[in-house]
DNA sequence: CCGATTCGTAACTAACTAAGTTACATGAAA
DNA sequence: TTTCATGTAACTTAGTTAGTTACGAATCGG
């Protein structure tokens, strides 16, 4: 794993437990799949955990398990529940009386606000399921295992 | 200067310069502006002065200067030059085989174009000019000194 | 020409963040 | 009651960015 790429491996791990409905996955299968540890998985995933997303069960024959679903979850939903921003500058104020700063975060606020909404948006509509399809129709082109490598 | 709030200081600094286009402003006085380092300011924004929006000069009297009026440098062209991505997630591959992240690669690296293409024909719409009224208004409505911090 | 000024840039240090790791308590099933 | 799996705290490691120091190059005034 490397910086910044929580929401792609964290839709690789739900991909894979939409793809093995049936059973749980533990942290450590899950890790496997994106080669980092079980303790990085289970902390990445946490917030989906809280936010319905995900269910996990301890001990034998325990793991986790897709909380709904697979068209019921939104990218938009998990990216949210894994608390990153979209948008990542800062509008913090350094120098509270300064009237150029003040002018500039009103601006970029402005900006963040509609942003994040339009992104929102265009989330919502891509679902964990879009993705599974997406998976699927690979596997029927090019029929080889989904971990090839 | 904290994490990722280059596009905001810059924008401060930028601002500062439209409202003295006269004379050129020293990498000193900018750094005083956003309390930091001259070094940092003149890092910071090399990458505008490669793009045209802002011209240094060495030598007595000499320092920073916006390139062109500031209705004709956008928030879009800014935070091009500063070499900054409106998006902070990765798609890199990592398991070059895996058809699963392939396919979750294949939507966020969609949906990153989309949104990039969004953002930036927002930011294209807001101006340096704008930010600057933004600043004029503030001041005349308050009657302050714009550093009073 | 000389000295003061200012940028350009390399090299280093410090601070911060996120991932990775170890360890252990808690809970559930066989 | 043993084994397996999560939950979580604490620590280590790696990577990024800001901050700093130093100095060369360019420009201007005298």
């Amino acid at each position: 794993m490397k910086r910044n790429s929580r929401l792609s491996s964290t839709l690789h791990i739900l991909v894979h437990m939409a793809d093995a409905p049936e059973r749980a996955l533990t942290s450590e299968q899950l890790a496997g799949f994106i080669h980092t540890n079980p303790v990085v998985v289970r902390r990445t995933i946490a917030g989906l955990r809280e936010a319905g997303i995900v269910t996990s069960s301890r001990g034998h024959g325990g793991g986790w398990q897709l909380g709904r679903a697979p068209d019921k979850i939104s990218l938009a939903e998990i990216s949210g529940a894994l608390g990153e921003t979209l948008l990542p500058f800062s509008t913090e104020p350094e120098s509270p009386g300064c009237l150029v700063e003040q002018a500039v975060i009103a601006v970029l606020d402005d900006f963040r606000l509609e942003a994040e909404r339009l992104l929102t948006e265009r989330l919502s509509h891509i679902t964990l399921a879009d993705l599974t399809a997406d998976f699927r129709r690979r596997y029927d082109l090019i029929g080889v295992s989904s971990h090839a490598v």
